[in-house]
DNA sequence: CTGAACCTGTGCAAAATTTGCACCGCATGG
DNA sequence: CCATGCGGTGCAAATTTTGCACAGGTTCAG
């Protein structure tokens, strides 16, 4: 949008850290660019840039401002969205922030579920870490975030709640594949193959490894969940997955199960949005067909 | 601001009703505000206006830009007065939609009170039945509202609620100024001047009358609470009115006095805002101001 | 201490955009 | 059936935005 061109020039000028990178960015000369900052400063009435020796920096007005940028923008979406759907059109974009475990099945086959409805709706997917996750909200950067166990939960309004029992992932023929139950204990004579302290899955195993007196020592610790579930072949070792990363029979090398309940606790995978945001119209529809198929997940996954 | 100029030109659209008066109040030509006009709508992707012989009126794409319109505006102000405000400025704009019975003197006070501390804020004040000052919010006109048992409460979020009993109000030395508890079947006995039916005294003095088998004849019906006031001491007749429009005691030739509980059920005078806004600074502590005001308030006005 | 490499900011002329004027076609209403 | 008021368009003038050249300042390496 043309009369957006300002903010856009802000937006890169902050991205880029200066006038003279924006500029090249921007396909503008710096002395132009420059002007219409300076312009728009004079117009908002206070200065929203630190001039400093290496660049130009927000100042804390220049934050505010962003932050009515972003909404601004994202709210513009939403009235382009809701006025193709009263068009007959249903375009639209959906942003989602979601944790890894999303990716193999789930989302593709629930993107696959809606776009065979709605061709123009296009999907842009970003890993986030939980705490990540919710800063993409809160920036207007996605529209829905499907996380495993948050951290803070303010200004995130929860659509659905799904409990997800954590799952061992173990080459295939361990002895750990026999007992009648997998206990936490049983696990952690094997080498283990744990998440990073940033995922819900690696803070669920934590809390259980302390209140039975024993401590976590990852043979390997790393932020791939596919490098867990390839790893595990490789040595005899042990890994842990939510099942929604898994398929329910598994035959590539590797078998898996829940962990009995009383050793570790159900987490839970949050679907949410912004709290009081109103979504553009292809986000919120999705966001329904999700909550739907969560809603369907949910009895297939009891505890054992 | 320069670069909503085109929001402007449309808003002068929509109010003018058609391109060629919207361009004399903009000081622009109709061709060049038609132009305008079109290139955004080419931007936006759809037309907004619908063209008529006699005209432009707004379609539904282009109500719900409006909606988008009203909101941005109003947020940018809100990020100003939050940049003033840490600037330390603590300059800005109140604008609050009220019942009539605020003017005399609660809103005065308050606005008095808050404006020695702060000489840089102005005030606007709106008067609007309950129907229209919810209208005022969701339409971003007025940042708050403070009016008698309203209607709907729905986008309405309440800061504060304040019990209010109608009260008689009758010339000095009326036999309803002796009684031990005033009725309302004394009341029905005199001529009554009432408010129109748009307003909440009316409505719970009628509902009080239909549950004691009486009807309310109005001798003077009008929608001014001053009338009413005044009314009362040219003819024997009785008046109603919230007490926050009263001074404690009454001398200009008219007294009044709450009608019994049992007869008339309190209503609520109800501080609120748009539910989910987030207000400009000085609009925001303004609105602290009077919850603190109304709390003072609501001891001393116990029913009898 | 010095010079290169950054940065923001400014005067001025060229380029691009917006505007005003004159005018068209069209529906409405007396 | 004609006067009136409407939206829309071609074209030249007016205004705004841009690019270029360059000033003035800070940082950093040698």
């Amino acid at each position: 949008m043309r009369y957006l061109r300002t903010f856009e020039l802000i937006e890169a000028v902050v991205r880029a850290g200066s006038i003279r990178k924006a500029a090249e960015d921007t396909n503008l000369t710096a002395s132009a660019l420059n002007r219409r900052i300076q312009a728009f400063e004079q117009e908002f009435g206070w200065p929203i840039f630190e001039r400093l020796p290496r660049g130009m920096r927000l100042n804390p007005a220049g934050e505010l401002l962003m932050q009515h940028i972003r909404m601004q923008r994202t709210d513009l979406a939403r009235v382009q969205s809701q006025v193709a759907d009263l068009s007959g059109e249903r375009r639209g974009h959906v942003s989602i922030a979601c944790s890894q475990a999303l990716l193999p099945y789930f989302l593709p086959q629930q993107i696959a579920i809606y776009r065979a409805q709605h061709p123009g709706v296009t999907f842009s997917i970003n890993v986030r870490d939980r705490a990540q996750a919710e800063r993409d909200l809160a920036s207007y950067s996605s529209d829905l975030a499907l996380v495993f166990e948050p951290v803070h939960l303010v200004e995130f309004d929860v659509l659905y709640a799904l409990p997800q029992w954590v799952h061992a992932v173990y080459p295939t023929g361990s002895p750990l594949g026999e007992t009648p139950t997998l206990r936490l204990r049983d696990c952690l004579d094997h080498p283990l193959v744990l998440p990073t302290a940033t995922y819900g899955v690696r803070n669920l195993l934590e809390l259980a490894a302390t209140s039975i007196g024993r401590k976590l020592i990852p043979t390997v610790e790393t932020d791939s969940f596919d490098l867990i579930r390839h790893y595990v072949t490789q040595e005899n070792a042990v890994g842990f997955q939510i099942p929604i990363g898994l398929k329910p029979e598994q035959d590539a090398g590797f078998g898996h199960r829940p962990l009995a309940d009383r050793d570790v606790r159900p987490g839970q995978l949050l679907l949410g949005q912004l709290k009081g945001r109103a979504l553009p119209v292809a986000s919120a529809k999705f966001g329904q067909q999700l909550v739907a198929a969560l809603e369907a997940l949910a009895p297939k996954q009891a505890p054992e």
